[in-house]
DNA sequence: TTGAAAGCGCTAACAA
DNA sequence: TTGTTAGCGCTTTCAA
């Protein structure tokens, strides 16, 4: 790229222009003059200069010298998905308005991924981790505290940090409790046509499958382990059990339950290889808002979880001084099928 | 949080211990070892006391003092949005497989915020900067340039810098006869059938637009400003569009271009304040793929952008010496209804 | 109310 | 083949 020449003006440009010592003027442009009791007048003056010169700090030197950086992470298992991405949107607008610098990154799930990430975040000094969707949020944990980083895990809690969660349970049985309801509407309904697909061993999948079984036993008096497919979190695995299911029973269960929005992809795959009368009757749950989602062919009830509340708790959390390893539940809502919410991007100003 | 008290090893730590002096060591643990001529035995010693003591470099030191931090940046509009976050996904692979360490920002479509970003990133001094869908690249291009930073558009060109973007035109003029053609199967269209919604005044929806026109003059031999509905890139508006039309006309169009997915999420409001009977017989297609939208209940036709090529042919860019002003193509995919695409998820391993 | 000076952890000439 | 040294741009005591 062409380069300028013009080098960056430094607190020692603006010193010399000022006559002032290169220690008032730091203080003056990171706004610690008021405490270090500098006249405004000399405030004013460099601040001057600063803006005619158009100062800007170096980040990366006030960091290195005081050991923070401003900026806060936020550790994602994907962007690619609609939860996660209105996620990192909330995440971004909460950081900024409080003065820092947002760092969104993914780990595709990968726990050495994750704490490889963390740590190359911990060498530019972030002051902050947000931990969300984290494979093994304690060991991401022992990575932060070798490094004194304060951090708290969202969505799948860890044993040894703070955690803020959704309420798995409850929000599977009201999905259970829908989507069962619903399909009664055409006819009783038995154990065994009730079904739940996706998820794994992991803390949000239990208490969902626990949900499930819960309601399932509530409702129907029965319920099966066989109705039970985890088939982790990918749209392939997903799609693939319903492919076995389909090819064993000649159709799908006439009511089920899928455990993220990102198996509900797996379910696209499905149907987009299998004629429309295929899934002219079925009942969906979808643990997950996604806006297209509420609106396929069928009804699909899903549910929104309120990352606003978990990323807002998140950052309450962190500006306490010692947080205990606690976990925080935020109630997640049901949203009935065909319904269009409104999501983080409807507080910006779109007039054309 | 628990501050283990062990401060994080220096390499003054390490010199001492490995009795080599401060430069060697940075040289070894650096990488420059070899090219600094530094016996393999030396190295391996440091090394292995290095990852004895689990020392990481402190990368604000390093991007202090060698002005480069290792950080690329990628601007985007917004992270909700499967084109977006799926270009996030992409980016992210692209840039750790380079040693790179991704940042990925968003600017809301505010020109103002667009450029206090690009500013605060470059007060961390990163290294290079994707500009993807920005409202003003030619506003971000003076701030790059004034701190020699090297920087290429995606998706919307700047006229300064390189710029790498989909074929709008082309894709526009697949997506609309693609509709048009959907919709004559049942019975003659005429031009006043065919609307587009969505976009305002940046280059890929004039492109959109040109297309779209260029297009419905061939196939119907007629064409109309009336048709034309730009609402910008808001939901909210795009709805307030649909009623409108719906007001006036007791029904949508018989076929309809919709310009992006997030203008998509607006005929979805639309759609959930109607009844199924509303849109029973719509054909619509829409300027970006998502996989749920691709399965709603009529006719959706998509355009996948191709944003793995646009992302790597960034990075090539980039790393040519002195990339001229210049625009690059990159062909989009055409999408049928009812089609599930693999996208940058499926990399993942998840066996569960 | 301000200045002097030390140093954060690292790199890169230049010496040896 | 390795060591010495001078900073990168900023913050922060401590003195004045």
């Amino acid at each position: 790229m062409i380069d300028f020449g013009k080098k960056k003006a430094t607190i020692y440009d603006l010193s010399v222009l000022s006559g002032c010592s290169p220690s008032t003027v730091s203080a003056v442009l990171n706004g610690s003059w008021r405490k270090r009791r500098i006249k405004e007048a000399t405030a004013q003056l460099i601040q001057g200069l600063a803006d005619e010169h158009q100062y800007t700090a170096n980040l990366q030197a006030r960091g290195l010298r005081s050991s923070r950086s401003g900026l806060v992470g936020l550790l994602l298992p994907v962007h690619d998905n609609r939860y996660f991405s209105s996620m990192a949107q909330t995440f971004e607008a909460e950081a900024r308005s409080r003065g820092q610098c947002p760092i969104v990154v993914s780990a595709c799930r990968d726990p050495d991924e994750e704490r490889k990430i963390v740590e190359t975040l911990i060498s530019y000094s972030i002051d902050e981790l947000f931990i969300a969707g984290a494979t093994d949020p304690d060991g991401v944990h022992e990575v932060c505290i070798k490094a004194g980083l304060r951090h708290v895990n969202i969505d799948l809690p860890g044993t040894r940090a703070p955690s803020v969660i959704s309420d798995n349970f409850e929000g599977a049985r009201m999905l259970t409790r829908a989507i069962i309801e619903r399909a009664q509407q055409d006819g009783p309904v038995i154990s065994d046509e009730v079904y739940l697909f996706g998820g794994r061993d992991d803390h949000a999948s239990r208490e969902r499958i626990r949900g499930f079984r819960d309601t399932k036993r509530d409702i129907l008096g029965d319920d099966s382990e066989a109705c039970i497919h985890p088939t982790g979190y990918s749209p392939g695995m997903t799609a693939r059990a319903f492919e076995t299911f389909y090819e064993g029973h000649g159709k799908l269960p006439r009511c089920f339950f899928v455990n993220s929005s990102i198996n509900l992809e797996g379910l696209m795959r499905f149907l987009g290889q299998h004629p429309h009368e295929t899934f002219a009757d079925i009942v969906v749950g979808c643990y997950d808002y996604d806006p297209f989602g509420s609106f396929l062919p069928f009804p699909v009830y899903m549910i929104r979880q309120d990352s606003e509340a978990m990323i807002s708790e998140g950052f309450r959390i962190l500006s306490t001084s010692r947080p205990p390893a606690t976990t925080h539940l935020v109630q997640p809502m049901l949203v009935p099928p065909r319904t269009a919410l409104t999501g983080p991007l409807d507080a910006l100003k779109d007039v054309d």
